[in-house]
RNA sequence: GGGAUCUUAGCUCAGCUGGGAGAGCAUCUGCCUUACAAGCAGAGGGUCAUAGGUUCGAACCCUAUAGGUCCCACCA
């Protein structure tokens, strides 16, 4: 900042600066050091693929906040950041890429895929990292981590082995989703319901042996080419001959039986069902229990294989069409419905997804799951807000095995390796040298790579060195809060949580912060297709990262969902703007104030504090209470409220303008200098407060008020002193703020303008009282607008139509002269006299409950009691002043 | 079908363990007062979705109802 500082803030270049400062410095990185309590988050890693968007906007302010709140706190303070390969993701869109280029991703072959792959991360990997920057993010770069980089494979081979061992990783053949765009099995996690209008086709297969039929009802005629049975529900009368009888399927002259299951809802449809277990969850169960045979009839890409007969080679949909339509032609489709039904898509692609039998890895979660789940139960770690708990447990108490395998080539390679002689399969760390069955010395990788997932479980210690035993993952882990968006607790924090306690022993953080979707201003969810997305780089740039910052916090409690539009961000801006200008009138103010003031300890300028100043500490003093608890309990929008709403009303809107007329006089070199103390004080903490929030603009004043000061974010943040609670203060200041803000009202009701001063009689038999203003005469003079004030015990000598206020203990009265309608005053007095009475009638008829006596608080029955008296004071005074009006 | 959540000022939302309803934006009035017009001073505007209940006392706790949002499961 220079002398000549700008009117208005501009946070451009400024933010740049700070940040290459803070990198300079190093303050952002963490060493191990057992003289420090350790304080650790680890970033959910973005997506290498990804661009900054407002999710990951809110989602690291918030972990900065943390992160920068306890490092002043005098933390060891560690964000341990990183990327995520992302690995489905990142798949399509090289393939995307290669596509525009004309390259299928089976020519390159694996290989050359992968080097392509990698080629794209050296390019792209860094993007996001730098828009975090731009946020102001304070990550430890130097631990900049990737969860493909070497130690990272390393925890997931690891990890694979140790749980193979165990039993809990098997190779299965099971009912998978299949995804037949990207050519890979995903898990249940990765499979969204979208309902879309369809179609019911009523269909009858012939009993063989007779000249009758059964109907029932399919979404998926296709499918009829891997029936292998037809089932009713054993209790269904209708049905109960059946059992047994033979089917002929037509178009594919296939007999199938009739078998009888409970699986089988009677009340929906016709109460029949096909099965065909190698394309439906469910009809692979009822297949299981009935030993039906298994007929896979699609290849990968979802057309029909040489199961299909004549259909073979025809997409599904296609195939679908075809055989409606020759079941029509022969007689055996007996109607069609429109029918609206929830179809399985892959949520990265929209493809409707295939069920098929498959051989695939599983991660077995009975066991595992368990002190996942006693963990939230017990309050080992927290979920904030506590709702979250109950989503949580829906999850886990439905919990099914994991599929951990997807063809893919951009991931983790599955450790298992297949003997070329005998076909034993083998896991381990390395490929093995000799076949321990048959002495083979040739060996295959397992083609799949593993659900990114499986490697972001790993994440919270991964990142800290395991599987070895490092330094760091003594003292680091485990990390304290994770912050996250709701939308991941299946995906990602389950499976961090049992990975913690299966591989470390222990818990991988204490508390999960979530947050919620930030949406577009007409409350929808921000995406590509509707493009509503804000970019948060835009914002940045028009605004300033603090105003984007501080948008994304207020107003907002954890976990819920909120509206971004950029009058919210335009409110933040100003209030930057006005930090920035309040600093600015202070520093002025410096530039001609005694020095050895300005810089002199609370205990040596102590004796020179007026009441106004120490009211002004007092009240910092309670904030910074507050503003730490509110922090300590995650409360970040709550407390920033708090601080915005000190540094805007109390600090600018009052306090400035109450020393203003002590700054400009320089004879009272004393009073100036404590005002300036106090103001170069209030405003350093202040400033503090807020820094976790807003860093660049408070790190720039900081250093500017305070040159020998190198960084605000590794100074102290601020505590509550006892010595600073001016009880007494607080309270003469508040009387005062209450004189004037009648004042204002009532000039303002008579529409005087403000440059017509007026006397200011303050009538009171309080002494107290009066010394509160003779002390406070120079700033209330100008806030209320007064060319004298007049102290009196008596109202002798105000004229008759002076205008009155009453406040506690006190009525001040400006004479008018011909301003005044008497009328006008009465009916002023009498509303007020109104409202006076229904206050005095509240506090007595709760005073006079002899239950709310017995039963409340003493301390609220106090409260009751002091406000009683003092509206019981204030309207003998407004009476007092009718009577002498009318 | 199961569950969660929301319903508070014209709009967007806060309101921590129950103790006199708040903010920002918008509206209206008056001010270019030498830190800030991205500002200052004031004003209007809410039976806190509805109906019961618990309590001395309910926006807050309980029950039911209506409407919205979301998650999970999924009936062929």
């Amino acid at each position: 900042m220079s002398k000549e500082l700008a009117k208005t803030y501009d946070p451009k270049g400024i933010e740049d600066r700070l940040y290459q400062k803070w990198l300079d410095k190093k303050y952002f990185h963490a060493e191990v050091d057992h003289s420090k309590k350790p304080f650790t988050i680890v970033i959910p890693p973005p997506n290498i693929t990804g661009q900054l968007h407002m999710g990951h906007a809110l989602d690291n302010t918030m972990q900065d906040i943390l992160i920068r709140f306890k490092r002043m706190q005098g933390y060891n303070a560690l964000w341990q950041p990183g990327t995520d390969h992302a690995s489905i993701a990142t798949e399509v869109k090289i393939i995307e890429k290669l596509k525009e280029e004309g390259i299928d991703k089976n020519d390159l072959g694996r290989e050359g895929f992968l080097e392509r792959a990698w080629e794209w991360k050296k390019e792209y990997g860094g993007r996001i990292i730098s828009q975090l920057k731009k946020l102001g993010s304070s990550c430890d770069w130097d631990r900049e981590r990737f969860t493909m980089d070497e130690g990272c494979n390393k925890a997931v081979t690891e990890v694979f082995c140790k749980m193979h061992e165990k039993g809990w990783i098997y190779k299965g053949s099971r009912i998978i989703n299949w995804c037949p765009v990207c050519k890979t099995s995903i898990s249940d996690a990765e499979v969204e319901y979208e309902e879309q209008a369809g179609h019911f086709w009523h269909i009858k297969y012939p009993i063989v042996g007779t000249d009758e039929y059964i109907t029932f009802a399919t979404t998926r005629p296709e499918t009829m080419l891997g029936d292998t049975a037809v089932a009713v529900h054993p209790d269904d009368e209708r049905y109960k001959d059946l059992i047994g009888k033979t089917l002929m399927i037509p178009l594919v002259g296939r007999e199938i039986p009739v078998i009888a299951d409970p699986y089988v809802d009677m009340e929906f449809g016709t109460g029949v069902v096909k099965i065909t277990p190698a394309h439906d969850p469910n009809d692979f169960e009822v297949g299981k229990r009935h030993n039906l045979p298994e007929i896979n009839i699609l290849n990968d890409d979802a057309t029909i294989n040489a199961n299909g007969g004549k259909y073979e080679g025809l997409d599904r949909y296609e195939a679908r069409k075809q055989i409606v339509k020759e079941l029509d032609e022969q007689g055996y489709l007996v109607k069609v419905e429109d029918h609206v039904h929830n179809v399985g898509t892959h949520d990265r692609c929209k493809t409707t997804v295939e069920p098929m039998i498959k051989p695939q890895w599983f991660v077995k979660m009975d066991e595992l799951i368990k002190p996942a789940v006693e963990a939230v139960k017990n309050g080992d770690i927290k979920l904030v807000p506590d709702r979250m708990e109950k989503t949580y447990f829906n999850w886990t108490d439905n919990i099914r095995d994991w599929c951990i395998s997807r063809q893919l080539w951009w991931g983790h390679r599955i450790p298992a390796y297949y003997c070329d002689q005998c076909g034993e399969v083998i896991v381990a760390k390395e490929m093995p040298k000799v076949c321990p069955k048959c002495g083979c010395e040739h060996f295959k990788q397992d083609e799949d790579t593993l659900d990114t997932w499986f490697s972001s479980a790993l994440w919270p210690f991964s990142t800290l060195g395991w599987p070895e035993q490092t330094e760091e993952l003594k003292y680091f882990y485990p990390t304290d809060v994770l912050v996250t968006g709701y939308d991941i607790i299946f995906f990602w924090v389950i499976r961090m949580i049992f990975s913690g306690y299966e591989q470390m022993g222990e818990r991988p953080f204490k508390t999960v912060l979530f947050h919620g979707l930030v949406r577009d201003s007409q409350g929808r969810k921000m995406s590509k297709s509707l493009g509503n997305g804000i970019d948060p780089l835009e914002i940045i740039d028009q605004y300033g990262a603090d105003a984007l910052r501080l948008t994304l916090i207020t107003g907002n409690a954890p976990g819920n969902d909120m509206r971004f539009y950029n009058e919210r961000v335009e409110a933040s801006r100003n209030f930057a703007n006005k930090i920035w200008n309040a600093s600015r009138f202070i520093m002025m103010n410096m530039e001609n104030a005694d020095e050895a003031a300005v810089n002199a300890s609370f205990e040596k300028i102590q004796a020179d504090l007026e009441p106004v100043d120490k009211w002004i500490l007092s009240r910092l003093n309670t904030l910074v209470k507050d503003v730490t608890d509110n922090m300590e309990n995650f409360e970040l929008g709550i407390a920033v409220q708090k601080v915005y709403d000190f540094i805007w009303d109390e600090f600018c809107d009052w306090y400035i303008e109450m020393v203003k007329p002590r700054l400009y006089n320089s004879d009272d070199k004393k009073s100036q200098g404590a005002a300036l103390w106090t103001l170069k004080n209030v405003l350093i903490d202040a400033l503090k407060l807020l820094h976790p929030y807003m860093p660049f603009i408070t790190e720039e004043i900081f250093c500017t008020l305070q040159s020998e000061e190198e960084s605000i974010m590794v100074s102290n943040w601020p505590l509550y002193q006892e010595e600073k609670a001016f009880g007494k203060e607080e309270k003469a200041i508040e009387t005062i703020k209450e004189a004037v803000r009648g004042i204002r009202n009532v000039r303002t009701g008579m529409n005087v303008a403000p440059s017509r001063k007026a006397q200011v009689y303050v009538v009171s038999e309080k002494d107290e009282i009066l010394k509160i203003f003779t002390e406070g005469k120079l700033f209330f003079a100008p806030l209320a607008y007064a060319s004298e004030v007049i102290l009196q015990k008596d109202k002798s000598g105000i004229a008759e139509d002076a205008v009155s206020v009453v406040i506690p203990d006190a009525t001040l009265y400006m004479p008018f002269a011909e301003l005044v309608d008497i009328a006008q005053e009465v009916e002023r007095l009498k509303k007020e006299e109104k409202r006076l009475t229904g206050e005095i009638a509240r506090a007595e008829g709760m005073l006079k409950n002899e239950k709310f006596l017995s039963k409340a608080p003493e301390t609220k029955v106090a409260e009751e009691k002091e406000k009683l008296a003092k509206y019981t004071q204030m309207l003998e005074q407004v009476k007092l002043r009718l009577q002498q009006l009318v």
